[in-house]
RNA sequence: GGUCUCAUAGUUCAAGGGAUAGAACGGAAGUUUCCUAAACUUUAAAUCCCAGUUCGAGUCUGGGUGAGACUACCA
């Protein structure tokens, strides 16, 4: 149950009575803070020209005739405007007992809607990086934090696997690379392609060099230097479906998908469908034929094909280059044309970086003009950079994070630490692999979802990330000690089934009830936001309010049988949503460490 | 130049117009004959500047300052 629409049902009926007709957003209930005694607040600001009153007169009115017409409500007291409501111990045991009884507490029953989420849309011709590493992150636990929310959800990966910068990568392998293959090289594939990226940019520096040496301008050297003349030669003959090149190209991706598929699995973030741009960058000419017929777009001498957007604030924009091929806004257009088709889809989520902002802008302003109105359920999930402490990643100088060589690095800190603090001696190889590698991913994982995705964030390699603190690894501990005290009572035999008993409860169980009650609105908000980072937040405030119960208060030595129960379950309770919370994550939890 | 985003302790992050701005790391000082000390407790430390709206502003509005992104017939 909902509480605080509960006690603005309760306020509703009481102001109603008291002072006559209020509208809705006059009743504000919310958690009273930590330093005050109670458990919801009203504010009572917005009554004052209700009540005609003083704000402390019009809250005690009201807190007397509440606790007298509300049996769930214990007690209150005023502290200047605000109503601070205490509510009645069996009112906590009720919601307690209905949280255990609920097998998918937390999940929304199915809506019905379907939403597609893109996300990870790499380029094949280099390895995942930091940036990436936010992207799929981010699409993944987006996904998750949705299907929770009761919608049918589509995970789709739009792979960049055509185009210039992929003939370059071929066009320096083919020139210098002596037949490598992954196989020989012992490289991974992604890596050694990504390998040849670099080559290419060298050689083709090198010539723009020479080329400028000579008396030609820097603007001309890019042109003319012939390495860059042969990776657009190349790319004709791929297009016109040239055998060799093709063949070569197929060669090159194959290893760069066997490489991104290691990386992937190592994340844990997987896809429902991949779309490949080589088979989707025909699409939307049909609808640029459409918009020419409707006048929304228009043709230039040249041919090419433009839309006019100054009137909305924006520039003009190509469409369709003058020889007829195609623009990334043309196939965009065409697969989302596609996607709501095929797939029925109540909404589509692109999870990009916001450096493409205005690219989405454009992309949804064509559609409506064109009259589509599904363009208003495109939203670009827009996430900030993540910057190294010298700025912005760039991959020519080297100054990128390599996605694979921050998982090892992470698992191996976990590693250290772990054999550092004798954690996992008693565990076999294969147990403790599994430990390292959940503990390092949820640090890394954590690290990065509980900051506010549209929110440009810092990674500093130097300063590794932290395994204590707000982090995953303080979560994932609470989780496995409460795991042990479960095992423990098992061990003895101690029965912790059953009905909840009925206690008194200390204070620090009710804030621990408080705080599992709050879950399901949390999943909500989360939902509505796109934000893993309240998950994150919510997650790590209810591990922080266990460890200091558990310090606080013995849970196996607790004489009384029934308290015993109670906390008991209450810790079962814990370590299942902080469980499902991390899921929404996509991090895992272990039941030791 | 134009459009957009961001600005909070030394650092990295929080705060649906509400009370005395929360955490964590780092700093200082403590806690283990007792369910895992990757834990717990105490402590010092911050809303870029100037106006405005409001009973009430970190949050909304305007202006400034600073940082970043975009403004390709690349994707």
């Amino acid at each position: 149950m909902n509480i605080e629409k509960f006690l603005q049902q309760k306020a509703s009926e009481c102001v109603e009575a008291l002072y006559g007709p209020v509208a809705e957003g006059q009743l504000q209930i919310q958690k009273t803070r930590k330093e005050f005694e109670g458990d919801y607040t009203l504010v009572v600001f917005p009554l004052l020209k209700l009540s005609r009153k003083s704000p402390e007169q019009t809250a005690t009115e009201i807190g007397a005739y509440l606790v007298e017409h509300c049996p769930e409500l214990r007690g209150y007291n005023v502290i200047k405007g605000f109503l601070n409501l205490v509510l009645d111990g069996s009112f906590w045991a009720a919601r307690f007992a209905e949280i255990v009884a609920d097998p998918k507490y937390g999940f929304a029953p199915s809506t019905g809607r379907t939403i597609m989420v893109e996300y990870s849309s790499p380029n094949t011709n280099k390895p995942l990086h930091l940036g990436h590493i936010r992207n799929n992150l981010l699409g993944y636990s987006v996904s998750q934090i949705l299907a929770a929310n009761g919608h049918r959800v589509i995970k789709v990966n739009l792979v960049n696997d055509r185009g210039i910068h992929i003939c370059k990568s071929m066009l320096a392998w083919q020139k210098y690379g002596n037949g490598e293959t992954p196989e020989s090289s012992g490289m991974k594939g992604d890596h050694l392609v990504g390998k040849y990226y670099v080559e290419f940019d060298k050689h083709y520096k090198a010539e723009i060099k020479a080329l400028m040496a000579q008396g030609m301008s820097e603007e001309e050297a890019k042109h003319q230097a012939p390495i860059i003349r042969e990776a657009q030669e190349m790319l004709r003959r791929w297009e016109a479906k040239d055998s060799e090149v093709r063949a070569l190209w197929e060669k090159m991706n194959g290893w760069v998908y066997e490489g991104f598929d290691k990386t992937y699995k190592a994340m844990g973030v997987d896809f429902d469908k991949v779309y490949y741009e080589s088979q989707t960058y025909l699409l939307g000419k049909n609808i640029v034929e459409e918009g020419l017929e409707k006048g929304v777009f228009f043709r230039k001498e040249d041919g090419s094909v433009w839309i006019d957007l100054t009137a909305d604030g924006l520039d003009q924009k190509l469409l369709l280059r003058g020889d007829g091929t195609s623009v990334y806004m043309t196939q965009d257009l065409g697969t989302a044309f596609r996607r709501f088709a095929d797939n029925n889809l109540d909404e589509m989520i692109y999870v990009v970086g916001n450096e493409q902002n205005y690219h989405f802008q454009v992309l949804k302003l064509v559609l409506k003009k064109l009259g589509y109105d599904w363009s208003d359920h495109i939203y670009h999930l827009s996430y900030g950079m993540v910057e190294l402490p010298e700025g912005k990643m760039k991959s020519r100088e080297g100054t990128v994070v390599d996605a694979d060589d921050l998982i090892d690095d992470m698992v191996a800190t976990a590693r250290e630490m772990s054999q550092e603090l004798g954690k996992l001696d008693g565990c076999t190889p294969q147990e403790a692999d599994a430990v390292c590698h959940m503990v390092g991913l949820g640090a890394l994982k954590y690290f990065i979802l509980k900051v506010d995705p549209k929110k440009t964030m810092l990674f500093d390699p130097r300063e590794s990330i932290d395994f204590n603190g707000n982090t995953g690894p303080f979560i994932q501990y609470t989780h496995a000690r409460i795991c042990s005290i479960l095992r423990k009572a098992a061990e003895a035999g101690i029965d912790c089934g059953g009905e909840v008993a009925v206690v008194e409860y200390v204070p620090e169980e009710i804030e621990l009830i408080k705080q599992l009650v709050d879950f399901p609105a949390v999943v909500r908000a989360a939902g509505e936001n796109f934000s893993p980072a309240m998950i994150g937040a919510y997650v790590y405030e209810l591990a922080k309010l266990f460890n200091g119960y558990y310090h606080d208060h013995s849970i196996l030595r607790e004489e009384n049988e029934a308290v015993r129960r109670m906390r008991l379950q209450l810790c079962r309770e814990v370590a299942r949503i902080i469980a499902t919370g991390m899921k929404l994550l996509g991090i895992d939890v272990p039941e030791r460490m």
